[in-house]
DNA sequence: CACTAAAACGGAGGCGCCTCCGTTTACTAC
DNA sequence: GTAGTAAACGGAGGCGCCTCCGTTTTAGTG
């Protein structure tokens, strides 16, 4: 996690990024991302390149120096999206009760696969050729709730004998589920009996008094 | 819907093929099937289709009309390679000894898996999203396999305590091996070796003396 | 500032995909 | 044979992909 470059430590200090980047440059490739998430989400991963670039205000050859091949895009956007997923941890950690934190932490969880449940086929073949992005992926998530989950804990509002993979593992349930177009719902009804499960037999009971 | 076809019974009763078919229409399919097979082979899966509908004669509206996505057209391409690739077996096993035709038929399934080797992870994916096609093509390749391998061991050219699963098993790590350039080399000697390993010990020993 | 090299831009062009629909062809019934 | 009709044909057209290269912009340097 070292940071190599003088570094104004504005930048990732990932295993990539050597590349200061001229500031157009810059302003571009965050335009498109910008604009490529939206567009995957609307239309799927097939969604028309030169259509994003177009919407982001750049030429077609700018989208494909930043991003030599679709999939390179795609990634870059389910990085980026993944990972304010897991920011979103940290900002409800701070604003709620550990164990409310937890909860809504999970139903973001909940809507943020339902976006990307169309797109299922696709992603499990960019997750296979690329299986560094998936373990990436799966360990940043499993951080994040690992502390929602350990913080409620040791709050007390949740039992403290469970794992946070035990919780994961549950969640993974949801992901698998078939395809239905009550799923949202019911994932959503998972995810509150997996906190009801939770608090019961808590050190400390739930706001409700008793 | 239509006039059920007073069919004379001589379709394959699938869950397929209720369609006779017209003349012309038949020709064009079976001209674009033999095309694709070869600009598979030359070009991998994402050989033009234009080029290939060009090549059989056709419009590319034909071919649309008979394989709606490529997918399609690679699959028919696939079962008949895999189809005439276990025709071969009856036709070995005719002309013969049991233990040469077991030799051969493998020495011919190495060959065969090469010309698939640079389709690799295109030929995957299709076997991941169709998995129908894939259990069919195994059950029909195991089959004819150990029409060989029971023949040979019945025969006594082989011994008979080895399963053709077990065969098909050894088989299995050529296709998994990594791709070196002496890949055909190296699995032309593990056919020897196993052939030799079957004909130990077996009730007849091998043509040469002893 | 002025100048320059390097970096970035962007869109035209060539190709492949796939749809749509007017034309042609093979079968059937007289 | 002839006529009728459903099936099949085939290619033009519209769109997206991606490369290539002349033009523009940026970030240094004196």
């Amino acid at each position: 996690m070292a940071s190599q470059p003088p570094a104004t430590a504005r930048d990732k200090p990932d295993a990539t990024a050597p590349k200061p980047l001229r500031a157009d440059a810059q302003r571009n490739r965050d335009a498109l991302v910008e604009v490529a998430a939206v567009a995957f989400a609307a239309h799927g991963v097939d969604a028309s390149l030169e259509e994003i670039a177009r919407q982001a205000g750049v030429g077609i050859g700018t989208l494909y120096r930043h991003f030599p091949t679709r999939e390179h895009l795609v990634e870059v956007v389910y990085r980026r999206e993944v990972e304010s997923l897991c920011a979103a941890a940290d900002e409800l950690a701070l604003h709620h009760p550990p164990d409310m934190a937890l909860e809504q932490w999970m139903q973001r969880f909940v809507d943020y696969i339902a976006t990307k449940r169309g797109l299922a086929t696709s992603l499990r073949i960019l997750l296979n050729t690329n299986s560094t992005l998936f373990s990436d992926m799966s360990s940043r998530v499993s951080l994040a709730l690992r502390q929602l989950v350990d913080a409620a804990a040791a709050d007390g509002s949740i039992r403290n004998d469970v794992d946070a993979s035990d919780v994961l593992h549950a969640l993974g349930g949801i992901y698998s589920a078939p395809d239905t177009d009550d799923w949202r719902d019911r994932s959503r009804r998972l995810v509150s009996l997996l906190m009801d499960g939770l608090r019961f037999g808590a050190g400390k009971p739930a706001k409700d008094s008793r």
